[in-house]
DNA sequence: TCAATTTCTATTGATATCAATGTAATTAGT
DNA sequence: ACTAATTACATTGATATCAATAGAAATTGA
């Protein structure tokens, strides 16, 4: 005859306020709606941009590296790919070297949208500015860094 | 007779490593994975324990206010909600004096499977604390709050 | 060389996320 | 009371996310 177990609330309001990875989905979820809506003229969402712009280099990565980099698994990157191939922003060749591995470029139209996009990336941080006090910027991607 | 419009490869590392939007993703993921991994023996989710944990009140509250303190649309509140009803941990009722509002609570096997969680998240976020200097925490969530 | 292992990526299934849209219930204005 | 506007939530469609699994190619060990 025991009783329900039972959370008090007053521990619910400690987890609520102190949980660290609530507090960072959200934040997460809330710049991913900022810059999604300041993204949407020209057809980007917020990942998208940043996969996107991870793919600007001299030589084109594989998949691996750009998963890292992005800190996601390698299958939802496989994933995000597919609506950038489909459009036409985003080539997937296969390395003659390895032939396991698959090389990743932008298309010059995507290289276009990228460009298009870049403006629109730096007023919206530009703003981001203003709702941290000065250097805090700086400090807070350090901390998030060590996280990730 | 236009070159192609590119974006110097200088630009890419500034954004990818300047962008809040993008370090904040990043470290939404690694967290994700760190307690979905570690809540996974009693199987939840870290958005799931979030979502269970805010329901945890002496009155059930309606969608509304806990999509807003989750800051996630109330789409995904709806979303969220089927397997976790599915499994007999929320019950979802209709508010008599209000037809339109859904009264969110806790079964008693959610309070229980919660309970369970509790320590788990305690472990789990303990472990953060040592990636990060002690007062940085505090920091950390006061620069997330002021960005959602 | 050949088998075992490792590396790199794709597929499947489940959940998460949001925009656009629709619907029912309430409230406000008259 | 009746219409118009608002509020609260659900549905649909697209993309995002990851675990589990599988497959193909390269590497290693014997």
């Amino acid at each position: 005859m025991s009783n329900a177990v039972e959370i008090p609330y007053s521990t619910t309001l400690l987890v609520r306020d102190t949980c660290l990875c609530l507090h960072v989905q959200r934040a997460a979820r809330a710049l991913a709606r900022l810059f999604d809506d300041a993204l949407r003229p020209v057809g980007l969402t917020n990942g998208q941009f940043s996969l996107m712009m991870s793919l600007n280099r001299p030589e084109p990565p594989p998949m691996g590296p750009v998963a890292t980099l992005l800190a996601m698994d390698q299958t939802t990157l496989t994933a995000a790919l597919k609506p950038l191939q489909r459009r036409g922003w985003v080539d997937v060749t296969q390395n003659a070297k390895d032939k396991r591995r698959r090389l990743l470029s932008l298309t010059p139209t995507g290289k276009a949208v990228l460009a298009a996009a870049l403006p629109i990336w730096e007023s919206t941080h530009a703003s981001l500015g203003e709702a941290l006090p000065g250097g805090d910027l700086e400090r807070l991607r350090r901390d998030l860094q060590a996280l990730s």
